[in-house]
RNA sequence: GGGCGCUUAGCUCAGCGGCAAGAGCACCGCGAUUACACCGCGGUGGUCACAGGUUCGAAUCCUGUAGCGCUCACCA
């Protein structure tokens, strides 16, 4: 088919000569462009044109040949290093690089910042999974060792992650790559954690924090994932103190009874007046414990109805009315231990044994058997004690749901200990937040926005679309504080010295307060000083030598994360950092930030919160927030570096191309929220694309066969991305990995490919020069329509691009470039511009604004013709600038004045359209074979039509003559009569005979067609109302269209007639 | 339970108050014509999930129902 691997003429040899200096040395000419576009051949010598060309730096206001533009900027929300990038990160990276280029091109200041973050848990996590294959535990290292050995695999990702954004064509300024641990984040992330220590915005937390006993660490809330278990509910009976009976308390933790220490009641409950002030001995234990009274207690939905509460509770169908309370197990539990002064009684170990080395003391005999029992193991004596006791009144089985780790996939125990806290509930972040929102995207009354002054950022972020606007808001209208530490080894280490609190230190710390460099808090008889720098060691030398001790702990990734917007810019000083002084000044805010909705909360928040506290006027990270779809696979599960269903961007690229890749993510990029992407496999042994078999995960999810036998020979096997990633098999000679690719793609390979070859074609025809520009007026039809036609795209588009609209972007040009430009204009000139310069001054002019316009979108195959194009000679006409430029990457976006739409010459060149369409539409109903030369006969009318089109109709419908119907002759013998325009018109030569039967037919459905659209226009003229109320050119357009529908219907019946 | 979204041609999706509802793929017919078979020309195919309502006019707005998906919170 074509030219792959021959390398002889192809495009490969052409990109390849034209590299180091494309514009300068290209000769264009058809021989040198591939009869294909093949992009595997062209696109590695494309990125060298561009790095070559450092196309992609951006300097600081005031540098370079810029300087003096206004700056455009995007952070890219930095890929983890956990595992390579999958087509959901392609998305975003697509969509981030279509704004950078669109914006660079329009002359903006225009900085992409690219880097990766450290996902503390995660990538931990990752290792050691690696680590335990080996037979080895992270315990087996020193914390040193096994930091290198994360670091290994942080270069390893990070490098892949960056090979792959090239790959795709990102335009990012790779030379300011940071990464969320390097000594550049890692000095903010210090000056963070000591400005909000020093403000009393970080605090000392004793309470329950989300504890995963395997991995021994603290969760945020949102690192928790709720999963259904199927459990039971046991009902317990706990005697009353006085022998006068019980209370039943419904659990499905019995084991934490251990620790209760109370039994809490609704003061509605009918039963309450007779047990106030009675006390409980738990059973077990032996503990006495007060019953107390408290408005959280739901009712059951019997007693509920008694005393007209409310019985609608889900709790009320399974509730006693009594609530066993335990403090240190349980949040509900902490907040009654909290309102009645109860004590939390914690009898677990860090692993969730149970143990009566962590805060309980009053161990039973009895109770001494269930120490050092796991959870699971515990609840089932437990509930056994309580069987053989008789105290167990029943039991039910029951589905809830718990919260499971997302790191060890183990339930969640709610732990009582000690944390660092950033307190957003403050009004200077969760508030500032709200306040930063665009006033017509807050829900409800605007109570937060009063709250505080205009400061600047307050009002300015805007949420596309802007559904998503809620999310933000309703997350900072019930924030909790944030739990930072993590009791991992990688991460940012908090800078935090602590010791027994003693007179003495005052002495030592004192200058070290005084002078800025410390600060410190006291917390539960402890002391805490927070280091500010680093690399003083003169503070932290003292404070060890007196006894202090860093802490052991490191920070939630998130708060590295939530600097990405300052620490990348060498915040709090770029020049200490090395980078020039008003970088940050420069690029900060930025423009848009682009995302995924899940990353709102986590992210999102996170950033505009710091970035306000932070910087000295308030200001956003981000102006705008573009959330994207989230991409499935194809049963509809997101694709996710953890599951290992994502599909590699260099597959696809691999299969199809980056352009086409990037093509169809765009033009998928509606407002919706999620797209589907049904994945199939290569036989990497034959080459055949196949549905890969499936399995169903423990978790339910279904994905790919770790392995896949071949579907040509059963013989062979290979290892499916999933088998990679999951780490289940392992890719070898004789199985190698399989790559993915998805028939979805085909359509941005196909436009690729139609791009190329209409470029090839234009090409051969303006190597005959393309002449002097003359004004648009002077040119023939087709020529004005289709530069009106440019225009009106260029305008689409970059509406599309101002309101986030990608897939309109897309479309805008697909079907300017394949539709408008290759199917009518490119076959309209085709007899006359070879003599025509000024057609080839159009034609260059067109191709040359497609290829600026498309730039964003398919930066490899553009750049791969820009070169070809440009030496063709000058572009543009007037009203028109398309300034040469050597790359096109760099090259300005077109300027296109309205002066140049001439609407009449759009109008009359549809009717050209309508004609040849109803013409074609004949030869194509009669088969009529695309060689055969037919003959048209019109009234006048029409005549002057055929004639205005300056022989395009004659050519692109295959007519040898035309010729004048004079009314009331009779028709040729084989003519095919049809009604335009309310007139007749007949076509001869098509067949050799023609069939009346049929013709009759054709007619009398023309007929029944009219006649109901008729029906339809005379019922809305006919209706008062319409006449009215609805627009007077909507009323007046009717009215046209009724008048040809009847036209046409009358043709019609003319012609029924004289057939017969 | 709260929030968000989806349900339109066989498939994947646009359209979100006003032409006789669109695209790509698939399907059917004609076609090796000096850009492209990753192609050209023509065609088939839809009571826009269901039920009410608002309106001169509803796929589009409102209410309700059913199914699906995501997300947050929570269960003794």
């Amino acid at each position: 088919m074509s030219s792959h691997g021959t390398g002889s003429t192809g495009a490969a040899s052409a990109a390849h000569s034209s590299a180091p200096a494309p514009a300068s040395s290209a000769k264009a000419g058809l021989g040198e462009l591939a009869k294909s576009y093949s992009p595997k051949e062209t696109e590695s010598a494309v990125g060298e044109v561009w790095r070559s060309a450092n196309a992609f730096r951006a300097e600081p206001a005031g540098i370079g040949p810029r300087g003096n533009a206004e700056p455009y900027c995007i952070f890219i929300p930095p890929p983890n290093v956990t595992a390579a990038l999958h087509l959901g990160h392609a998305l975003n990276n697509t969509l981030q690089d279509v704004l950078t280029r669109a914006h660079r091109m329009m002359g903006q200041n225009t900085l992409w910042m690219p880097g990766t973050d450290h996902a503390g848990i995660a990538t931990q996590t990752v290792v050691e999974k690696r680590l335990l294959q080996q037979g080895k535990r992270r315990t087996d290292f020193t914390r040193e060792e096994f930091i290198a050995k994360v670091q290994e695999w942080k270069d390893e990702y990070e490098a892949t992650i960056i090979s792959q954004l090239e790959a795709m064509g990102s335009s990012c300024d790779f030379s300011r790559t940071r990464f969320t641990m390097d000594p550049v984040c890692a000095a903010a992330v210090r000056e963070a954690f000591f400005r909000l220590f020093k403000d009393g915005l970080i605090y000392r937390g004793y309470r329950l924090v989300n504890w995963d006993p395997v991995s021994r660490t603290a969760l945020a809330d949102d690192e928790v994932e709720m999963e259904e278990v199927k459990g039971h509910m046991w009902y317990l009976r706990y005697p009353l103190e006085d022998g006068s009976g019980h209370v039943t308390v419904a659990t499905t933790r019995p084991e934490t009874m251990l620790g209760d220490s109370a039994v809490a009641m609704n003061p509605k409950d009918p039963r309450a007046a007779a047990l106030r002030g009675k006390r409980v001995k738990l059973p077990i234990v032996g503990r006495v414990i007060p019953i107390v009274e408290d408005d959280y207690v739901v009712l059951p939905a019997e007693l509920a109805q008694q005393v007209g509460a409310d019985a609608s509770d889900p709790k009320a169908a399974f509730a006693t009315g009594f609530l066993k309370v335990t403090p240190a197990h349980d949040p509900n539990d902490w907040e009654i231990g909290q309102r009645h002064g109860l004590k939390a009684i914690n009898v677990m170990a860090e692993d969730a044994t149970i143990s009566d080395r962590h805060g309980w003391e009053d161990v039973s005999d009895e109770a001494r058997a269930f120490l050092g029992l796991s959870r699971e193991e515990a609840r089932k004596r437990i509930v056994q004690w309580f069987r053989d006791a008789g105290l167990l009144e029943k039991a039910r089985e029951y589905d809830h749901s718990v919260g499971h780790s997302y790191r060890s996939h183990v339930p969640i125990e709610p732990y009582l200990s000690e944390q660092w806290y950033v307190k957003v509930t403050d009004d200077r972040l969760a508030g500032a937040a709200i306040r930063a929102m665009a006033p017509d995207q807050v829900d409800g009354a605007p109570a937060a926005l009063q709250r505080g002054g205009p400061a600047s950022g307050d009002g300015e972020l805007r949420f596309w679309p802007e559904r998503y606007a809620k999310t933000f808001q309703m997350w900072h209208e019930n924030i909790r504080d944030w739990c930072i530490s993590r009791q991992l080894w990688w991460g940012h280490r908090i800078p935090v010295w602590v010791a027994p609190e003693s007179a003495a230190q005052h002495a030592v710390l004192a200058p070290f307060v005084k002078s800025g460099r410390v600060s410190e808090m006291v917390h539960s008889g402890k002391r805490f000083v927070c280091v500010r720098r680093e690399g003083d060691r003169e503070a932290i030398q003292s404070l060890e030598a007196n006894g202090f001790t860093q802490d052991s702990d490191v920070l939630d990734t998130w708060f590295s994360s939530a600097l990405w917007p300052l620490s990348t810019l060498g915040w709090p000083d770029p020049a200490a950092a090395g980078l020039e002084p008003n970088l940050l000044a420069t690029f900060n805010p930025s423009d848009v930030l682009c995302t995924a909705r899940e990353i709102i909360t986590l992210w999102v928040s996170r950033m505009v919160m710091f970035n306000r506290y932070f910087t000295p006027d308030h200001h956003l990270p981000f102006r705008d927030v573009f959330i994207h779809a989230m991409i499935q696979d194809g049963y509809g599960q997101k694709m996710s570096k953890s599951l290992g269903n994502g599909v590699d961007p260099r597959d696809i690229i691999h299969s199809h191309g980056a352009d086409a890749m990037r093509f169809t993510l765009v033009q998928m990029t509606t407002n919706t929220q999620d797209v589907r992407m049904p994945v199939d496999m290569i036989d990497p042994h034959s080459g055949e694309v196949f549905a890969p078999a499936t399995i169903r995960t423990s978790a339910g999810h279904t994905v790919a066969d770790a392995t896949q036998v071949s579907p040509k020979d059963p013989s062979k096997r290979m290892v499916s991305g999933y088998g990679f990633a999951s780490g289940v098999a392992t890719p070898t000679d004789a199985m190698p990995l399989a790559r993915n690719t998805s028939s979805k793609f085909d359509l941005g390979r196909n436009f690729c490919n139609k791009l190329w070859n209409a470029t090839r074609f234009a090409l051969s025809n303006l190597s005959a020069g393309v002449g002097d520009p003359v004004p648009v007026s002077e040119l023939p039809l087709v020529d004005r329509w289709i530069i009106a036609r440019l225009h009106r795209t260029m305008h689409t588009v970059e509406d599309a691009l101002a309101s986030y609209r990608f897939n309109e972007y897309a479309e805008a040009l697909y079907d300017f470039v394949w539709r408008d430009f290759c199917d009518w204009y490119l076959e309209a000139i085709k007899p006359t511009v070879k003599q025509d310069a000024r057609q080839r001054r159009t034609l260059r002019t067109v191709l040359d604004a497609s290829l600026r316009m498309l730039h964003p979108i398919c930066p490899f195959v553009t750049e791969t013709l820009w070169p070809h194009v440009q030496a063709t000679g000058e572009a543009g006409l007037p009203g028109i600038k398309l300034p040469p430029s050597a790359t096109l990457a760099l090259a300005d976006w077109p300027s296109i004045a309205c002066s140049v739409e001439d609407e009449s010459a759009a109008a009359l060149f549809e009717r050209t359209q309508a004609i040849v369409n109803a013409i074609r539409n004949k030869r194509g109903e009669r088969q009529v074979q695309p060689k055969k030369r037919i003959r048209l006969q019109a009234p006048s009318e029409i005549l002057a039509l055929v004639q205005a089109s300056e022989g395009i109709v004659e050519s692109l419908c295959g007519l040898e003559s035309v010729g004048e119907l004079v009314p009331g002759s009779a028709p040729p013998a084989d003519g095919v009569p049809f009604a335009f325009e309310g007139r007749e018109v007949v076509l001869s030569g098509l067949v050799d005979a023609v069939d009346v039967g049929a013709e009759r037919i054709r007619l009398e459905k023309t007929i029944a067609d009219r006649e109901r659209q008729i029906s339809g226009f005379r019922g809305k003229l006919d209706n008062a109302g319409y006449i009215a109320k609805a627009k007077p050119e909507l009323v007046e357009e009717t009215k046209a269209k009724l008048a040809e529908a009847e036209a046409d219907l009358a043709a019609a019946r003319r012609l029924l007639a004289a057939l017969a």
